[in-house]
DNA sequence: TGACATTTGTTCTTATATCGCACAAAATGA
DNA sequence: TCATTTTGTGCGATATAAGAACAAATGTCA
């Protein structure tokens, strides 16, 4: 690609757009521009614009996200299969073990959550498609870093803000990496408390014909319903059954 | 706004992301020129940087999203109160009555979910945050124009592609103002069997500490479990005590 | 309260990047 | 093969970015 091919601000909008979030819900010019690392001039063009077009709200002061802003990732939720193919399977899967099912893909550092078919939510965390958690301290996460070679998932890992969520939490790279080994080798990956207390996981990949990794799917249980030992006992074969039964599908 | 506080390389951008969706998955750079009437030149430029951002994948041939898009409507969700705060309710609520519920905003003449508690679903609508249907024939639609002032109403109906997904959608605009003109009445919406055969909705409006309209609830059940004459009788109240307990919380 | 300091928002200018056209190259397919 | 479509590139005209200067708002302290 050559220079001239990159378009900056189209660039610096996307990066202003991201700047919003978690503790940043309304943002004033000079907040965007230290977020982002542009210039105030150039922010608030930024902002300007996604005003504009709709995708912003400016009452003078303050710049917030509007719903329209969703228009972007709906336009990948429903522009790609993956999503479509697995949620049926999801239902099914969710019905069956009573329990609360998921398929994610891996991005940077995180997992971000494609699909989901909830039950009744118990825990804190409310996840739906589009949501993050970081890769490192998730079973899908986990699963996600086996597929890749060892050096690559040390890489992210090295990448990664490790911190502990819970007591459990790992937060070591050299035992995260072993971890990820033993989890290589088993197939399947168990989270036991590390993310949020009261709350166990486990997951496996889903690869597609060519035997690739495209996703990872995974069974998530409030830890008061199900014992540690017991996660592998229940769960992990609906879990395989269904990954064989989308292998076929997953062009 | 000056002219020039306008980026139109950002515009640009943004458009051809919306250029992806349900019937394209992937896009060549003609494709995505026509869609987003962006000259061809452009729509590559677009497209390349995109790829070059990680927001899409390109090989070759054909550009896709990837997940990273994701990240532009998460900055929403999770810098937006409004999900967080009705999410448990939501929950409580489904569990309850035993169906869906959902909570959504207006935007141009789509609904928006903003959040959503789903039981096992039977529909073949995959409803999750950042899904949208058409205000005109769907129940949270219809309470959300009866907010607005009848001619601002009638124009977004003026605006919307009204079609029949089924015999019983409405689709005449005098039909529907009248129909708007009952909600606002009466307080809420009954939608049956207008937007998939098998499925009825009933919606309220979510006002504000200062009674201002800020999104809809709603409950959707299958027709074959719930007459058209009992979605009033069974669920007016439970959604007007959640819309309720909720009005503080929205300031 | 009023004067000063500080922060934030806006405007201006110019070097630079982007746009869209026209053309060339490559791929596609009849 | 030749016609047709799609993709890539060079170039002049135009739009944008950056930073500094200016203006307005906000905060501070005597």
């Amino acid at each position: 690609m050559r220079e001239t091919d990159f378009i900056g601000g189209l660039a610096k909008g996307l990066k202003v757009i991201e700047a919003f979030g978690e503790t940043q819900p309304r943002l004033t010019i000079t907040e965007a521009s230290k977020l982002t690392g542009l210039d105030r001039a150039t922010a608030r063009r930024c902002l300007l614009t996604l005003a504009e077009l709709g995708f912003a709200h400016y009452d003078g002061k303050f710049f917030s996200l509007t719903p329209r802003i969703l228009r972007l990732g709906h336009a990948y939720l429903s522009a790609t299969p993956l999503p479509h193919v697995v949620q049926p399977f999801l239902d099914r899967l969710s019905e069956e073990v009573g329990q609360s099912a998921s398929v994610s893909v891996l991005d940077g550092t995180e997992v971000v959550y494609v699909a989901r078919a909830s039950q009744r939510r118990v825990m804190s965390i409310n996840l739906s498609p589009g949501s993050r958690l970081p890769a490192y301290c998730a079973s899908m996460g986990r699963v996600l870093l086996a597929q890749l070679p060892e050096e690559e998932a040390r890489a992210l890992l090295n990448q990664s803000t490790l911190r502990s969520f819970t007591p459990k939490t790992k937060t070591g790279v050299e035992e995260l990496v072993e971890e990820v080994r033993k989890i290589r080798a088993q197939g399947f990956a168990v989270i036991d408390e590390e993310l949020e207390l009261g709350l166990r996981s486990i997951a496996v990949p889903l690869t597609d014909a060519r035997g690739r990794t495209v996703a990872a799917l995974n069974i998530g249980a409030p830890a008061a319903r199900v014992a540690a030992k017991e996660m592998e006992a229940q769960f992990l074969a609906p879990l395989r059954t269904v990954a064989q039964q989308l292998r076929p599908l997953l062009g």
